[in-house]
RNA sequence: GGCAGGGUAGCUCAGCCUGGUAGAGCAAGGGACUCAUAAGCCCUAGGUCGCGGGUUCAAAUCCCGCCCCUGCCA
């Protein structure tokens, strides 16, 4: 069984979760699920990243000790995690004992690489940011990111790390593994980056207590950055033995504005440190409204919890995964028009165009054939489903997960146009004569529904598996090999996916999707 | 300021690489049907393809300039 492990960037714990982190969960969850419905031994942690000054800061405002404010907010976290269906296998958050050992032992590694030195440094320091900026990169004397906080002058003894002499291993790495850091527009600015040289960075704070002491300067703690990228090799176990039987990760799911620490500074720490590089880095984009991430502004309209509660878990998470690219950004002019487009999408694909779907086919079948459809022969729907089933696994194998769903639904629509042509209803009437024509009809309806159950599994997974078991199937998510679509995973010829259909007994069952009337 | 991507039907976008009748989905209007969640199916879109030049028999599609938006870096 192949092993697949993948990340999700943790999260900064100084605030409450919105729809924006909640498109990177579901999005890596979906990848999770997909490579487990593949039949490989996943692994999917995410996490918290919970010190720097932010958090020591934030946590003196709520007049709460640092600790007890990280409790908190994993648990805040976490509970929103669960309630989205995000499958991760582990939770790691940066204050855990396995995770300093972790940093200990890397930064440990990187000096006896001869990587760390130490050095004076003055200079701007902006605490969000948590890192200095030069003169000319102030903007009216403050960071331009974070125009509203006072920025300070400081001055400190601080370990340096020779991220400089990684510059061009990197490139070459970028140059000889294209796939490292996808998509392809994040790669080229990597690669412009690199180009432009890189500078040797601080790999320790003084008078930041709120972190993890550095190794041999207590009195300094663990660049905070150092500190949270290394979660990816500590949820492995690193540095005990076996943490190799999931290192290399193969994917860190991250968001387009940290780049920089995940396609430079971590692999130049892995190199530094002679850990292996993770395969791939997937950049995705943003979720936004009104041009600005979604946050308190559109926060008191956007909870999460409402938006999850709005048409269920499972449609939420369709939503996210439909309306915004995998691989760029989805703006929304306003929270009103996010949630319009929402009702509609919901309404529109999921209540009528599937679960219309699902209801006329189980309705025909148990009006028609006492609830059980033949195998019947092939039927133009099949050659629909096997190249469905192709595009689906093309796009989800290059992390286009939105292209996924068009797939699935482009399926679902050639299905009820099919059902009109065919006109079982019309076929029923004529009795032995058009027998065989109806139970392809339906055999062909109840296949292509078992297929679109496989492929909805990762991003629905609990409608998916409702589907499924309706449509004759077993406990359990549905898979590609129990669906008929196993030959086309495997590579194998399109014809032999239909053919392996035995009678399956159907379930009615109440809508899957009832329709959303909002305030009639 | 440098680099990258983008500006196409009311909305979200595809097409542009490999020039030659402008497409899809949603929303809207009409029709035939009845298995179904009054859902589905079929028909209906006359949009200066950001602006101005150029190349060509022919440009949304290639070249040049400009405007606007987004991102990365300064």
């Amino acid at each position: 069984m192949a092993r697949y492990y993948l990340t999700c960037a943790i999260d900064y714990a100084n605030g409450e979760p919105h729809a924006g982190h909640a498109f990177e969960k579901v999005g890596a969850d979906v990848i999770a699920r997909y490579r487990r419905s593949l039949g490989d031994d996943v692994r999917f942690a995410i996490g918290m990243d919970e010190h720097g000054q932010g958090i020591a800061e934030e946590a003196a405002r709520r007049g709460s000790d640092p600790q007890a404010f990280v409790d908190e907010m994993a648990n805040v976290w976490g509970g929103v995690w669960r309630r989205l269906g995000i499958s991760n296998d582990d939770f790691i958050r940066t204050t855990e004992a396995r995770h300093s050992r972790a940093v200990v032992a890397i930064i440990e590694r990187m000096r006896e690489a001869g990587d760390l030195y130490t050095d004076r440094y003055a200079g701007y320091y902006c605490v969000r940011c948590e890192r200095f900026r030069k003169e000319n990169e102030l903007a009216d004397g403050r960071c331009p990111l974070h125009p509203k906080r006072e920025i300070t002058w400081t001055e400190e003894e601080n370990y340096f790390f020779r991220l400089s002499r990684y510059r061009d291993p990197l490139l070459q790495h970028l140059e000889t593994h294209p796939e490292f850091v996808q998509p392809a527009s994040r790669r080229n600015e990597i690669l412009r980056l690199l180009e432009g040289g890189l500078d040797d960075i601080s790999a320790s704070r003084s008078r930041l207590p709120w972190g993890i002491p550095f190794p041999g300067a207590q009195d300094h703690t663990v660049y905070v950055w150092m500190d949270a990228l290394t979660n990816y090799l500590s949820t492995t176990g690193f540095p005990e033995d076996g943490y190799e039987d999931w290192w290399p990760a193969h994917l860190h799911v991250i968001g387009k504005d940290i780049t920089r620490f995940h396609c430079v500074i971590w692999p130049a720490m892995l190199l530094s440190a002679g850990v292996e590089l993770p395969r791939t880095v997937w950049a995705h984009g943003f979720v936004s409204v009104a041009g600005g991430k979604i946050s308190k502004d559109a926060g008191s309209e956007l909870n999460l919890d409402e938006l999850n509660d709005r048409h269920g878990k499972d449609a939420f998470r369709f939503f996210l995964m439909r309306e915004a690219p995998w691989d760029g950004d989805r703006n929304f002019s306003s929270a009103a028009e996010l949630l319009e487009r929402f009702d509609r999408r919901y309404n529109a694909e999921l209540a009528n165009d599937l679960g219309n779907l699902v209801s006329r086919t189980a309705a025909m079948v148990h009006k028609y054939r006492e609830g059980r459809a033949l195998p019947g022969g092939e039927t133009v729907l099949d050659e629909a489903r096997v190249s469905s089933l192709r595009a689906y696994h093309d796009r989800m194998e290059a992390f286009l997960l939105h292209e996924g769903i068009e797939a699935i639904l482009g399926l679902v629509r050639r299905a009820n146009a099919f059902v009109d042509h065919e006109e079982p209803w019309k076929l029923a009437k004529e009795g032995e004569s058009a027998a065989d024509r109806l139970d392809s009809a339906l055999g062909a309806l109840v296949r292509c529904l078992r297929s679109v159950a496989a492929m909805l599994g990762p991003f629905m997974p609990d409608k998916a598996a409702e589907l499924w078991q309706r449509m004759g199937g077993s406990e359990g998510p549905p898979t590609y090999a129990e669906a008929a679509a196993a030959p086309v995973a495997a590579g194998l010829q399109a014809g032999e996916a239909a053919s392996a259909a035995t009678p399956i007994d159907v379930r009615k069952g109440p809508s899957l999707f009832p329709r959303y009337d909002p305030d009639p």
